[in-house]
DNA sequence: TAAAAATACTCCATAGGTATTTTAT
DNA sequence: ATAAAATACCTATGGAGTATTTTTA
C-alpha cells in the first residue's frame, strides 16, 4: 500500500470507469488495473465490483476511499507547507 | 514522497541515529540514508542536520515529522479496519 | 459488435543489499 | 582510533508502457 495506489483508487472511485480514471492520473488503463489489483491483493479483499455497467465500491472499498481522501489531503497539505517554507528562505 | 519514506523518516526522528533507525526498520544504514536523501531531494530542503554528535531535525523536518506521524497512524488504522472487515466475513 | 477491463509481454526506475570510504570525535 | 554516515556499485522487484484478448451490455 502506498500513496500512489491510494491516488489511483481515489480517482477510480470518483470516475467509476477505469479508462477515465487512468486518463485523470495520466497513466494507461492497464497500469491502473494492475495498481488496483495490487492494492486488492495487499488487502486480501476486493475493493471494486467489476463487470457491470458501472464500477461500484465494495464495503471494504468504501473504507479505503475514506482514508485515501484523508491521507491524500494530508499529503497535499504537507507539500504545501514545505514549499511555502522553502519559498520563504 | 511515499509512506515508506515517511516511516523511515519517523524512525530516524525518533532514534536520532541512522544505524539504530535502520535496524528498527529492518533495513541497512545505507538504504535508510538513501531514502532520507531522496525525501530531501524531493522536498528541495534538508530535513535533518548531520555531522554533529546527534541528528537534529530542521524546521522543515519537524513539519514532515508531524504529518508523517499522522499519516502513518491513518495507514495503520486503515489496515486495521480492513483486516477486521475481512476477518468478519 | 463495440466498448471496457484483463492479460501477456517488455523495459526502466528505484529500493534493496554488500563493501568501502570519508568524516568527525 | 573508532564510530557514524556517505558513497560506490550491483541486483531484483515493481511500476510503466504497447499490443492483444476476453467479456458483457
Amino acid at each position: 500500500m502506498n500513496l500512489r495506489q491510494l491516488h489511483y483508487f481515489h480517482e477510480l472511485a470518483k470516475h467509476k470507469h477505469f479508462a477515465k480514471a487512468a486518463k485523470a492520473c495520466h497513466i494507461t488503463q492497464p497500469t491502473l488495473s494492475a495498481s488496483i489489483n495490487a492494492l486488492e491483493k495487499r488487502f486480501g479483499t476486493e475493493l471494486v465490483v467489476r463487470g457491470s455497467q458501472f464500477v461500484a465500491l465494495t464495503e471494504a472499498g468504501s473504507i479505503v476511499q475514506l482514508y485515501a481522501e484523508k491521507m491524500l489531503l494530508d499529503e497535499a497539505a504537507l507539500k504545501q507547507e514545505i514549499s511555502a517554507f522553502t519559498g520563504s528562505h
